[in-house]
DNA sequence: AGCGCTTCTGCAATCGCTTGCAACAGCGTA
DNA sequence: TACGCTGTTGCAAGCGATTGCAGAAGCGCT
């Protein structure tokens, strides 16, 4: 790790292969500009040497960094990590790379993460920001700013209609008899709770049902396990839950304290990460695009930085998948 | 989005303070080279008009980026997730970032970001790496590199004793009376299975009993439900796991199965995350201080940075950390 | 053969900041 | 009063790539 001795820079590259510095740099990036024995000539040289170009010194100049900025509250929750992996996927097909940042769901720090990092990223992605809108624009005049699981006024968005999603759920639900219906809520502040609670309470509202309301607590397995006796108490019949990590949880407890799914409970939950692959009958959820979106958030600001100009990608809301199963069934006669 | 119009560079600032530029640059990053009158000239000038350096053009004088990277297998494993968050929180402390790049356990992946970043950043934090000693060795000469959960020859390396650990918690069920025990297996192809599998195989020749593999599984959730079955039937009366989002898994599944912790069969893990949240009476793990391990890497980055020259920081084995419960019974006599 | 055009290449400026060096001021001391 | 310091500040030279511009070379055409 000692020092920059022998590191490889434009002009040794130029003087092995017998060409001006100016020309390695053009057909290292632009190809079509060099006569292709030179172009020959100098790719070999570069590769010989080993030459990478100095991102710093490109940056300097071209004001493009070759990153992303993704901000998540954590990584804890599997759906962030798959929307990160895929990011970092899309992103490494075009040469740029996405710089994860956790905010812990937290506004300060995700205001300090986008001030940190604006002048070393090309533009951002923000999932389930915090932020207030107008913070999110003012960066978003400079650089190239997209949320994701949320709908910014002013910024392209890409979300899911998990809401609704959980609203045909609830119809089945509905369809099968039952009455009494269990909601297990997600973090505390979390726009995207929000919205799934209230479009069920008002979904519940229109059949004359109820909807008792646990939580909210943090989307972690643990959570859902400490939860599962209190919602078994509750004497429901079925339960929607906040995301399948926590439904993961409700079920190890409800497994452990032997309550059956679906014959004493029924259950869904929306975002079906890592619920597909289980064996037996598979659970009800609302698809969750989480790698979708992490993609749609990379190409949005690929197109924005390649248009240069302030074009605005246009934003989506996805497609919502659901996947209705035996995890459903009508509630148990004796309670 | 639009532009860099209104960037304020170095310049302005020195403008607005009226100082020259160097004292600005001084100003703000040797406090000391600058009479404290002008010091405070030049911070409020910098503070009103929300100066930033440019990082690219920083890099590119000082050649450090502010940048470490951390190479990990994957962030569905909560393992990783929380050693990135932890490195990422320390690393905040001293002004610097880490870039987290998955490399799906892959070698050449690893390889691959260690070739892209190597410009990008100012040392690497790899994680149970795949790359051969000699690669990483070759990186190691010109930035610094430490290892993550494997020992490297010739790196500074940070490790836990998580064999001995398992060796312990062996000891223990030889102690209750086991006779015949399944070892649930991690990833294909993983350093540390190897040494856990080993360790486990090896203590229990020394001991005349039986340790019965099963897998190597991916080590995720609906892994450790699929294997659950099989390892029920194989008459074991303890299982011991790779690590606990498998462990976790296997419970599940076992619930759902009917068969109970700890009566019908003992568990134990490797790598606590998650488990000890759990209600109920607490299982039986070797502790996995995976944020320690962030931050000891990114410590010793920090100070190889700083040192500047080739010094080697020193490489620890954390203590390891065992918690044994009644997670672990005597083996049920009917069995 | 000479002209104009298209390619291709090199020169040199530039990106925004850091830093070695020299200039200068203020001060204590001789 | 003059000298030598220490403590501050500015000048200017880079860091390593990109890129506008102009010159050179090659080509087809008249």
């Amino acid at each position: 790790m000692a020092g920059p001795d022998d590191v490889v820079r434009l002009d040794d590259v130029a003087r092995e292969a017998g060409v001006s510095a100016s020309t390695v740099s053009r057909a290292l990036s632009r190809p079509d500009m060099v006569a292709p024995a030179t172009l020959a000539k100098v790719r070999g040289a570069a590769e010989s040497l080993g030459f990478r170009a100095n991102p710093a010194a490109r940056a300097l100049i071209t004001g493009r960094t070759g990153f992303f900025a993704l901000l998540v509250p954590d990584l804890d929750n599997p759906f962030y990590a798959a929307t990160a992996t895929a990011a970092q996927d899309l992103a490494a097909e075009g040469g740029r790379r996405v710089i994860i940042a956790v905010t812990g769901g937290d506004a300060a720090r995700e205001a300090a993460a986008l001030a940190e990092l604006e002048g070393q990223v090309d533009g951002f992605a923000v999932l389930s920001p915090m932020s207030p809108a107008a913070a999110l624009k003012e960066v978003h005049r400079r650089k190239p700013v997209v949320a994701i699981n949320r709908r910014v006024a002013g910024l392209t968005s890409f979300t899911v209609d998990t809401p609704g999603g959980l609203g045909r759920i609830y119809d089945r639900l509905v369809e099968l008899g039952h009455r009494d219906v269990a909601y297990l809520a997600g973090p505390p502040g979390s726009w995207m709770d929000r919205r799934r609670r209230d479009e069920l309470v008002e979904h519940a509202a229109r059949s004359g049902l109820r909807v008792r309301v646990h939580g909210p607590v943090r989307p972690a397995f643990a959570e859902g396990a400490a939860a599962a006796r209190a919602i078994a108490a509750s004497g429901c019949t079925a339960v929607l839950v906040y995301n399948s990590l926590l439904l993961l949880g409700m079920m190890f407890e409800f497994g452990r304290m032997g309550v059956r799914v679906p014959e004493d409970v029924s259950v869904a939950a929306a975002d079906d990460i890592a619920l597909a692959d289980l064996p037996g009958p598979p659970i009800t959820a609302v698809l969750a695009p989480a790698g979708e979106l992490g993609r749609c958030a990379v190409a949005a600001l690929a197109e924005m930085v390649q248009g240069g100009g302030d074009r605005r990608a246009p934003g989506r809301r996805l497609p919502t998948g659901v996947r209705i199963t035996d995890s459903l069934a009508p509630p148990r006669p004796g309670v």
